[in-house]
DNA sequence: AATCATTTCCAAAGCGCTTTGAATAAAATC
DNA sequence: GATTTTATTCAAAGCGCTTTGGAAATGATT
């Protein structure tokens, strides 16, 4: 079924069905009325390409997607964000198209979503350091927004981020305030600018605190299960191992918990424990009293709010840069307590 | 940059450039590569609709997920299978597009995609019990895949199934040979066609060896962390609590651990847990020796080889239903031993 | 009744590509 | 040297839609 046999059906031209079904005002209402009952009837919806060749705009977002798992992507935060960003699409009838590719073509991806002109902007994910992404984004101009920021890309962007040296500056903090001063940071990958602004919040209150900065007790990799247990393993060998930890995500705190509980230690009492949580629909932070005391941020709103910004931009015609910075909770579960003496 | 603009640069016609970057023998060797030179200089790609509605193919696969957190679907598995099918999509020159819908609005979304021609196939995840959207697409007649298989359907269809009843039979037998009598199962939602496939295997065991079946020791939910820990925490208090138990996912599972860990009681000595592993990226079951003993089987590799076969299908233009039933491992970690007298 | 403005509809052009059918040039055959 | 084949190239139609620039019909105004 087409526009073509639709309208002939209904005895009409293609341009009359056409505006009927697009809300244009010069079209009588009880004709507009006739169309749309056909349309329903036979079951029509404009041919998604023909529409876009006609309009010129493809009503779809492209999500460019790493391969590697040297990069955050592929992983549970992944699915939450990219479910909060696919339920404004779809509420606003737009698509997503995710490609995934080798991180050699990343760049070869973006070039070619917007030589194909096959989406109408792009959500970067996980902004590194030196980041190209957003310098070619900005020649090719293709309008995006940016899940996260890039410390050393000095033009302005849309971005959404969340506050995350603040955040980290304020869980250091409250670890320091129950007495503990060998805290470690079980960090993302710091090449990730994300990772980067939570060890400078972690760093800064040791310095204004007057804490010795102890490289050993600051780890830095990609967030897996494993790589929490691993180094939380060997910390707690340590002549002098830390009372606390900070830890960047809730899949690697599932880690470090395995380690603490194979050392028969208890958390909260021996060793105290803070994590990010991005509030992750598989793996929630307990249900009315958290687990861990955590610094909180749905990544899943993420998702929604950054889907949003893009639509706006992309609608309102108007690059002009917009940013979002969110705060997070610090919310106080069962893993932190003062330091044991 | 668009065709006619590089054919008038080239000095040639839309259709020897057209032919000659589509790779068609009609045109001189030396022509081709002139073009295709030109058009890597250019940096020109055929706008995708343009190309899409001229050839009536898409070259897009469609996965439609809803939103629910009723479904299997927005969760840490479902990241590693989409990374798995993406993989190929992009090795085949395809594009990946996601509808997230409200769950009420998952047929209109399958006949929008049909409707619209938007995709030249889908995959279908997670089938149900009276799954309808087997008969749906076939109706429509949009190329399909289904990721498991739907006990209620009748009809012929291609699919791409873990041996579910196998693998958990295997568990279950291994678990009573070891002497474990009280053999509990935390069981994904048992409305979903994977989990009735697995609470058969194990019936299967408990009916062959004459064990009572104990309805207490059998739960039934969404896959997540919580849950695990819950109905672990609750059955450890039974008067006559399990040895041993079998869980349907890694996420489950570390719920589960926690509910152990917590009373003090130690896995594998204490309390004997099977699961079933995903392989997921960013939850490995440990690097050499496995944490726990598991059945296992990559989601990523199942992502491929949905992704493979649907293509084929659709370059093959044949929709003979093909079938692949992967058998899981069963690998023996630190997580079971035998039953304490 | 004549004029003008509104409302409602339509024919046709155009979006950027592929593909059919034909034309031209070069090579091969007689 | 005339004719047929083969190798290259091209003009134009068509994919299914939107949108421009009328045209026809209706209603309002003089």
């Amino acid at each position: 079924m087409n526009l073509k046999e639709l309208s002939s059906i209904l005895g009409l031209s293609q341009t009359t069905v056409s505006r009927a079904l697009n809300n244009y005002p010069e079209v009588n209402e009880t004709t507009r009325i006739r169309v749309k009952d056909a349309a329903t009837a036979h079951n029509y919806s404009a041919n998604t390409r023909a529409k876009g060749l006609a309009t010129g705009r493809s009503m779809a977002i492209g999500h460019v997607i790493p391969i590697s798992t040297q990069h955050e992507i592929v992983n549970p935060v992944f699915a939450d964000f990219i479910a909060g960003a696919g339920e404004v699409y779809s509420r606003n009838d737009h698509d997503m198209l995710l490609s995934v590719v080798a991180d050699s073509d990343e760049e070869r991806a973006y070039r070619s979503l917007a030589a194909k002109a096959s989406v109408d902007g792009v959500i970067i994910h996980g902004p590194r350091e030196n980041d190209t992404r957003i310098k070619l984004l900005q020649e090719l101009g293709l309008p995006f927004v940016v899940h996260g920021r890039a410390s050393d890309e000095a033009a302005d962007y849309s971005w959404v981020d969340v506050n995350n040296r603040r955040s980290f500056h304020r869980a250091t903090e409250f670890l320091h305030d129950l007495g503990h001063r060998r805290i470690a940071l079980i960090n993302g990958l710091e090449s990730m600018d994300f990772a980067r602004r939570r060890r400078d919040g972690y760093l800064a209150v040791l310095l204004e605190r007057g804490i010795r900065v102890d490289p050993t007790l600051m780890v830095s990799e990609e967030m897996t299960e494993g790589f929490g247990f691993r180094r939380t393993q060997e910390m707690l060998q340590f002549a002098n191992p830390p009372s606390a930890i900070l830890v960047s995500s809730m899949i690697t705190a599932i880690g470090v918990r395995r380690a603490i509980d194979a050392e028969n230690l208890n958390i909260g009492s021996d060793v105290s424990v803070i994590i990010h949580d991005d509030e992750l629909s598989y793996l929630r932070n307990g249900e009315d009293i958290p687990i861990f005391t955590a610094t909180r941020s749905s990544v899943h709103a993420a998702g929604r709010i950054c889907a949003e910004m893009l639509l706006a931009i992309i609608s309102d015609n108007d690059q002009s840069p917009r940013h979002n910075l969110l705060e997070t909770d610090l919310t106080v579960g069962q893993s932190t307590g003062p330091v044991r003496r």
